[in-house]
DNA sequence: TATAATTAGATTGTATACAATTAATTAGAA
DNA sequence: TTCTAATTAATTGTATACAATCTAATTATA
């Protein structure tokens, strides 16, 4: 069994799903001006309205390399503002906006869309979220 | 049920998840001077030694835009060579070069360095891997 | 056969990703 | 307290990704 053939690895219907899967979700985020990772970052802002960008980075995999010039595009859009936090000036802390919370009622409907396309059952969808999060367990230990 | 939540998204663990263990590769593909791109692309040509550059995008599900740059740093390390076919001039024809062909025996191991990092049972391997060209075949069905 | 339509790659522009480095700030140890 | 270590973002450089456009070559068709 050759172990360097494509069709044998499991790495690569991985990144290439994920990237299928993301490129559904273009023409959607499109009408709310938004890219994929955009789209994320306002998740966890919807959620938690106001966050360093470390622990961001925590929650969405991401470095200050992508998130710093991502955070800047979505300041200028009005969604977040960021703010050094006067107790310990090292912090930049992102903070959702009225209009940034407002957005997620345009995206509401954008979960279901996408996710019809991908067409699985939902044993097939619990057993997949949660292989997931133990590849994603599995490596942060591992650190 | 907040379907805008991170946590009950199934796209987001699989972008990360995608994106953590091709970060688990980097270590190992420097000592080869690759990409995991260019790697997944030369696992192609291992396999067909020689291919144009649409069929090889079909494969990757990569478009000339991130393939003609690839294969251009794949060409000067000297892994392949690049020639437009003689009866039709449009197809470019990658083709895999001797030192092409030997770097696979620097790469045997690799794949059993990462998926010991993954750290799945042969269950959920298997399943991970017949859910996600499940995904694959839906979403290519759809075009 | 002349022209329109199609096809295959290449190019351009924008947006990630991430390693490595830098800069500023704070915490901690001598 | 003073100076070193650690922490947090920002920056730099390289390599994808991909939509949109462009160019050249080929095919189809009126």
């Amino acid at each position: 069994m050759d172990k360097l053939l494509l069709d044998n690895q499991l790495c690569f219907p991985l990144y290439a799903a994920s990237k299928e899967i993301v490129r559904l979700y273009t023409p959607y985020l499109d009408k709310v001006d938004l890219t994929y990772t955009q789209y994320i970052t306002m998740m966890v802002m919807w959620e938690v309205k106001e966050i360093n960008v470390k622990e961001l980075g925590n929650r969405l995999f991401l470095d200050s390399g992508t998130l710093t010039p991502l955070l800047k595009k979505l300041e200028l859009k009005g969604y977040v503002e960021r703010n050094r936090l006067s107790t310990d000036e090292r912090n930049l802390i992102v903070k959702v906006t009225d209009k940034g919370l407002k957005l997620k009622d345009e995206c509401l409907d954008i979960p279901s869309c996408v996710s019809g396309c991908v067409n699985l059952n939902k044993d097939e969808i619990a057993n997949l979220y949660n292989t997931l999060y133990k590849i994603l367990r599995n490596i942060k230990e591992e650190k």
